[in-house]
DNA sequence: AATCTACATTATAATAATTCTAAACTATTG
DNA sequence: CAATAGTTTAGAATTATTATAATGTAGATT
């Protein structure tokens, strides 16, 4: 993973001005040993707890979709009611534990390759992903 | 596709009281050819649409979670803003236009059986879905 | 059929997640 | 270093959804 001063020259890279606030969530993003998943919720906390200034919520939300639009982030859609982001870009599924609403990467080697055989005129395929959703195996659940 | 009076039954047989309200919704959303998608807004604008009394949007919610609950209705996630549920109940994978944002079912034919080799502890599979996002297909676009 | 009770419906208020707004700020260009 | 175009900010607005508490109703009990 990168040193801290690399991120101004990648956001550069990718045409955004690499303000105090884009750079200082990279850090927080990306300087880290592996990718992982989070709210803006999630985010925020790990921010405020990190940083002596303050950023504020609106700033979370235009950065976190900057950097999505320009594949910093990939947005993964599992709960109607919060949007998860993967700092992982690369494709890849996705398995979901319902009990502690846990987002869990799958390696390449957990599921074969999908072939799609259905086309769709005049469109291409964007992506293809899949979720396996899981939860406790106990047989006393209801 | 069953007569009207039938939902009746079928509310009793899950345990539902087949109330006004659940027995016109069940008219609107199974007396029909094909099962189909749809948001809880798009819902509450054929309700009206079909009748002359109203309904409450609560009590929309609240029957659609009830018919999702008893297997009647199923949620689809494809969208952090949005909650699409489907009246195709069973097992199946999607494409999703991007464009026009219309959700389309995909046949058993069209996606092999997916096979996932990763196991987690303690948990079992509760489904494993697909969701193929599409877009048109113009050479010129950015 | 009148009464009871648990479940349903309703309008409205509350909450949560997200987006908008418009003023102040700042990175880059010339 | 001034101009400008993009960025940040606090707070308001919006949207989707859930909670509340009063009223209504289905089905059981008498």
């Amino acid at each position: 993973m990168p040193k801290n001063c690399n991120f101004i020259e990648k956001l550069r890279e990718v045409g955004l001005r690499p303000t105090k606030q884009r750079i200082k969530m990279c850090e927080v993003l990306y300087n880290r040993e592996k990718t992982f998943h989070f709210t803006i919720n999630d985010l925020v906390k790990m921010i405020s707890e990190k940083m002596n200034e303050k950023i504020s919520l609106a700033t979370v939300y235009n950065t976190v979709h900057a950097f999505e639009k320009k594949g910093y982030l990939k947005e993964i859609s599992i709960d109607s009611h919060k949007s998860y982001f993967d700092t992982n870009t690369s494709a890849h599924h996705h398995f979901f534990d319902e009990d502690t609403h846990e987002l869990i990467d799958c390696d390449e080697s957990d599921i074969d390759k999908i072939n799609i055989r259905k086309n769709i005129t005049g469109k291409k395929i964007n992506s293809v992903e899949v979720l396996v959703r899981v939860a406790s195996d106990n047989q006393n659940q209801k």
